[in-house]
DNA sequence: CTTGACTCTGGAGCCAACTCAAGGGTCTAT
DNA sequence: ATAGACCCTTGAGTTGGCTCCAGAGTCAAG
């Protein structure tokens, strides 16, 4: 079938990172040591995209490269039950931020509906209420020595 | 009453931050220049407590001290606007972004299940099928890719 | 065989967001 | 009035996650 082998550059393309980015992450054992061509090269198969899409995900989810390495185990039992119990570890904590993060949104939305208020009822004399709104401000004397 | 005002101290106990994090948000502007006693000592009232906990919870969802910044305003209509619309860029970020979570969580528990299964039906000899998983040792045919 | 694209290693550099340190001033309670 | 806690500024150091570089080797096409 199709050659399944390809070389970093491809690797990176294909995942979307740098080829440093990928060389970085072998360092940092988030890959298995990859495969060598006789002059040196690394060699990738398919599921390597996958791994350092994983990677991608979880990082952009807030996540450590340290903590991602956790996740991905390549051992037998003892391997598998650490991971087991990171998961669900994990697991958890992301329940937490995605009620964090409602919170947050209505937090802004607050503020935004705040702001269009304001503006709508003050036009341009309209100053912008968002945190700590409204306090610091007293409207003029801001008393400045400087 | 309470006098309202205290010391970078306090403020940074209070909404539990180091006092160096404080006179890092106030040189980047997250703050507006703190008043000062005769001494020099820097003044804050109880605002600003909620501003660094604004800061504190927007950064843990992934905003940077940067964007953070753009978030808090002080002026006049021309800022309310900029800030409603980037409050209501945000808003759909973060919408993104929570969708983007619950997938991630699917995914974790997706190989949690897996994680369990493995144990169950292989206890010792179990070898952990996380991610790219099973590809990097294939003792025997398993199932399958996806 | 030569060329040009690609890859190798090791190490330096960079950005964000702090954190730490030095040397010295302020405040307040006794 | 003095001790000790607190604060000041400036500037350097740290960590995480890359990115860039130099100098050299590999590979496929012509």
């Amino acid at each position: 079938m199709d050659q399944k082998e390809f070389r970093i550059g491809e690797l990176a393309t294909r995942a979307g990172v740098s080829i440093d980015a990928v060389r970085y992450y072998e360092r940092l054992k988030l890959f298995p040591r990859a495969g060598r061509t006789a002059g040196g090269f690394r060699l990738f198969g398919p599921e390597s995209v996958e791994r350092v899409q994983f990677i991608k995900q979880a990082q952009e989810l807030g996540l450590t490269l340290d903590e991602i390495n956790g996740l991905l185990a390549t051992g037998g039992a003892e391997d598998c039950r650490r991971v087991r119990d990171l998961l669900s570890k994990k697991i958890c904590e992301l329940d937490g931020k995605i009620t964090a993060m409602k919170d947050f949104r209505r937090t802004l939305a607050r503020h935004l509906s705040a702001c269009e208020r304001e503006l709508e009822t003050r036009g341009d004399a309209a100053c912008c209420p968002v945190v700590a709104g409204g306090k610091s401000k007293p409207p003029q004397g801001k008393s400045g020595k400087k």
